[in-house]
DNA sequence: CGCGACAGTTATAGACTGTAACTAAATCAA
DNA sequence: TTGATTTAGTTACAGTCTATAACTGTCGCG
């Protein structure tokens, strides 16, 4: 576990951040992001207000790393689905396996995928680890369209994905850690639409803009991947 | 235009109220939700404070009305689009016209756009005339799905709208004023596939998602209502 | 012309973020 | 072991914001 061969002051700094962190999470999911409160917080601890700004910055130090936690978490989910599919698992299978897995943590606690996907402000900060954390999140899914033939439908987007690749040197790594050389623009674009499928849907269904409409988010989900694996022609 | 006929202190006070909104809508810009305060803007409106609270009862009653007034707009823009349409414009070029104007909208004022799709607080108010908002924006999409015939991939999705409406007359109601009888779970599955499709494409888009990657939001989307078309075999 | 509704005021309470200045305790080096 | 230094924690305070209360003019209708 974290904080094994630590000072024990760290130790104890950890904890208290751990112990912080999951009384926001709780105001967090009771309030959404307005209702985290340092002071309530620090009230909560046994802490007097101010001390609370030992342990993070500000509140908005504090948020960002819910958010860090938040995608890292989302992240891991995926990977393990993807790590628990048997090897030689269908390309459209494994999409469906990862969208799922996506739309699982997020019903599991909304809260926190809103908090991802949540309104950043206009003057966006854009911690360049999210960035990051997106890459792994979405990483799993491309080896599923390495071999897809994409339909004219979608192939505009594949060529401005093929050119993205190109002019950039991280993206065409990131891209090339997962799918054989040649694919990177296919894949891509498969990345960009799932994630705009992943975002549409969960991001609805998260919100609750659902609630009251026949039917669940599964079966909405599902078939948008279908689709999608129909228009990359995979199995 | 509104305010005739009043008597002079309605409208004046109407005149007020548009002030306090245009300058709320300001700071929306400028900051997201988290800047729009009262008392700043009271100061430059020229009034005290407490003042504001005799044109709305709180910063939530404000907000909400900001909520209701970007809704009716993007209604309004959609609508109009679709009454531009050339009478017999093929269902697949009208549902393109109407994404378009979406997300023309949303990226001319992407903070409005934010502000509808935003992030409710966990115990959702859901303001009941929003509902009736979001019929008015997807209505004029649903015409283009009458005569579809949705693949495999998305025929689960059909089946669930088609016992939604059977069993929520509201909804029916709503259907049929769109489509001929028969063709609601067709149209109702095409247009929550619409809606997500939009959610995801320009609400990533306006939250800045996109920034730094080699596309733009047009091209997604038009690829992703090309994919749609194709699904529901649509000319 | 007079009275009631309404616009606006100041004063005030209360929640929150964040800084300053200070105290006590734990850690570490010599 | 001791003494300096870092670190956790404190109280006090300034500032912003929402919202209510109580009060004062003023508009306009009957």
């Amino acid at each position: 576990m974290t904080g094994s061969q630590l000072t024990p002051r760290a130790r104890y700094r950890e904890q208290t951040r751990a112990e912080i962190k999951e009384i926001a999470l709780r105001q967090l999911a009771e309030g959404g992001t307005a209702a985290v409160a340092l002071t309530r917080i620090a009230k909560e601890v046994g802490l007097s207000g101010p001390a609370l700004y030992r342990y993070f910055d500000s509140r908005d130090a504090l948020l960002t790393d819910l958010i860090r936690d938040a995608y890292a978490d989302l992240a891991a989910a995926v990977g393990e689905a993807a790590g628990a599919l048997p090897p030689g698992t269908a390309p459209r299978a494994r999409l469906q396996a990862l969208a799922a897995a996506c739309r699982d943590w997020a019903a599991a606690q909304p809260h926190r995928y809103l908090l991802i996907e949540g309104t950043p402000v206009p003057g966006y900060s854009a911690p360049p680890d999210t960035l990051e954390s997106a890459r792994a999140v979405l990483g799993p899914f491309l080896p599923a369209f390495a071999q897809g033939a994409p339909t004219a439908a979608v192939r505009p987007v594949v060529e401005q994905m093929t050119a993205w690749a190109a002019g950039d040197e991280a993206v065409a790594r990131w891209a090339r850690a997962h799918v054989p050389a040649g694919a990177e623009g296919t894949a891509l674009a498969g990345g960009v639409l799932a994630w705009t499928h992943l975002h549409g849907a969960i991001g609805l269904e998260a919100a609750g803009q659902f609630t009251g409409m026949g039917h669940d988010g599964g079966t909405l989900l599902t078939a948008q991947f279908d689709v999608l694996a129909d228009t990359f022609g995979l199995d």
